[in-house]
DNA sequence: CTGAAAGCGCTAACAA
DNA sequence: TTGTTAGCGCTTTCAG
């Protein structure tokens, strides 16, 4: 049963009795069938469970209506990203082409898949690639960055503004009392410069003296900064994300030490890690829908050569206020 | 210079001086071309910077080579198995194309995606779908549902040996000395069943009464079931998934409750979670490697026809033991 | 070992 | 409004 050959287009154009023309025109919903003629392709298309072949679709127009978008398998927030993308690909009229970076599978793998796929643009999430291979590839395609800047003008770039949303976090924690705000910072990854950089600008605009310590993208390396903070601790912290903001309260709940009580926390991202009821964290909302609808319409706009003026868009993040902070004790 | 048409297998041809047909034998590594020519022809490919259109090579042979894998973005487990698929898929001859389901994208939607690709095969990740769709779909191709069973013959199921996976957390609790042993279930979820029977069985076996608190696949839901703990709390635990043993985690650390000095807790997965340093959880392993390199070999082998005895693939977890157990106080 | 020719399922010109 | 025709880029017979 399972070996019948798939009902292609000329099968439904005998069944209703009209041209594959006409066929290929309504299940494409264009204008040029008459009413009755429609009904009855629908009704053959129906009764035959036909669907369109896509490749061959795709092959006789000559463009693959196809974005890649290639995303770390391994980090919530990319999740949150493709959620949204997947949103916002809604009545584009195209397509997404999920490539996944794992430990196994590095970025230079998962773009050539979606090469081959003849994508038409590439969506990469928080990239790693050198500026100059994004650059080499920009000269293939368009290619969008999101939530990671890239200083070359063939990519375009979707990303918060890290340094505002960083100084967010700040003048929240300063304006609930507190005056030893420390930040865990990123290190090397995407955005975690920008974010730094926010921290330093906001404690200088506040008259403190600021304090940064070493942390990541994951939880343990949170967790080893908070570790690291518990000789000293100050009153509160600002944390490269939530992932990283998961692993010190870790160690701070397994230290005993009790926050907001006697340590006031923001974490970056708002994901969904953030809004767990038991983590309930204050943290630097990154407006992903926009950000998401942003990076697809970019995408969209070069495929089709539209004009562009500015190359990077830059969404202004927020403050979601929950339970991690409150005034110093 | 982005609007360069792309070179095509007669652009190749035309500059190695020899026939289409050739070029293409070449570029598919088939024997039937002689030393020299397979020489001239690859290097007049990479001058020309030549990469097969996979869609035209794919309608002409008239099968895609395309193996659709559907997943929860969300799931940290999830990651793991894709990870997993996608090295299994090298040197098979065949590609994944990834599909995921999210918060705004239903399993239906997923996966009528993939239909349109002509993937001859579908692997679904925990599968949410009635047993019933999920035997239509298999009417059309392949399925085969990973992580979770299904009851229907024409699904092909790979999973682990949850009751006995559980039944190694009990023996390895009981073995130091607990008795009073709760388990904090799935729920409906995929695998929460065969768990809970597993649970209860190996109870049975050491002549200990079992506990059972409704938990979840989420933080919060492990939050919550840990918050009924509270009242009146066992000397171990052993819980549904990883994710849920984090929120339970945290719960306890917030009240107090020293792990592994007062309370002995066992995860299941042993996904990603588990191995962070500070969380360092005593878990069950699902085999990864093993069930993603058998789901693929089981779609491959349904998609060629080859004879199939067992309907079933059951593998058989491990515990891994780290620092959330110990024997009671 | 090599080449010529047919055609996968579809869309886009054009003609009727 | 409808039908006809010619390919998209590739693989696959089948001759040479």
């Amino acid at each position: 049963m399972r070996d019948e050959r798939r009902p292609t287009l000329t099968d439904v154009a005998e069944r209703a009795g009209v041209s594959k023309s006409l066929v290929s025109l309504v299940m494409r919903d264009e204008p040029g069938a008459g009413a009755e003629t429609r009904r009855r392709v629908l009704e053959a298309a129906g009764q035959l469970g036909y669907q369109p072949d896509s490749r061959a679709r795709l092959l006789r127009s000559g463009r693959s209506r196809l974005l890649g978008v290639v995303f770390g398998i391994q980090h919530p927030f990319h999740a949150d990203l493709v959620t949204g993308l997947y949103t916002a690909a809604r009545e584009t009229g195209y397509e997404l082409a999920l490539s996944a970076v794992t430990a196994d599978r590095d970025e230079a793998e998962a773009i050539a898949g979606l090469l081959q796929d003849r994508c038409e643009a590439l969506i990469l999430l928080g990239p790693h690639s050198s500026a100059a291979s994004l650059a080499r590839l920009s000269g293939r395609m368009p290619v969008v960055s999101l939530a990671r800047p890239v200083r070359h003008t063939g990519v375009d770039v979707v990303r918060s503004a890290d340094a505002e949303g960083s100084g967010l976090a700040v003048d929240h924690l300063a304006g609930l009392g507190h005056t030893a705000i420390a930040h865990i910072d990123g290190g090397r990854a995407p955005g975690a410069a920008e974010r730094r950089r926010g921290y330093r600008a906001a404690m200088d605009r506040h008259g403190l003296t600021g304090r940064i310590l070493p942390g990541g993208l994951t939880e343990s390396e949170g967790a080893a900064a908070a570790r690291a903070l518990l000789a000293d601790p100050p009153t509160a912290v600002t944390v490269f994300n939530d992932r990283c903001a998961t692993g010190v309260l870790d160690v701070l709940s397994r230290n005993g030490i009790a926050v907001p009580d006697e340590l006031s926390m923001v974490g970056y991202d708002d994901s969904s890690l953030a809004r767990l009821a038991h983590i309930n964290l204050t943290t630097v909302a990154q407006d992903v829908t926009t950000m998401t609808r942003s990076a697809l319409t970019r995408a969209i706009a070069r495929v089709q050569n539209e004009p562009i003026t500015r190359r990077e868009i830059i969404v202004p993040p927020h403050l979601v206020v929950r339970g991690t902070t409150a005034p110093p004790a």
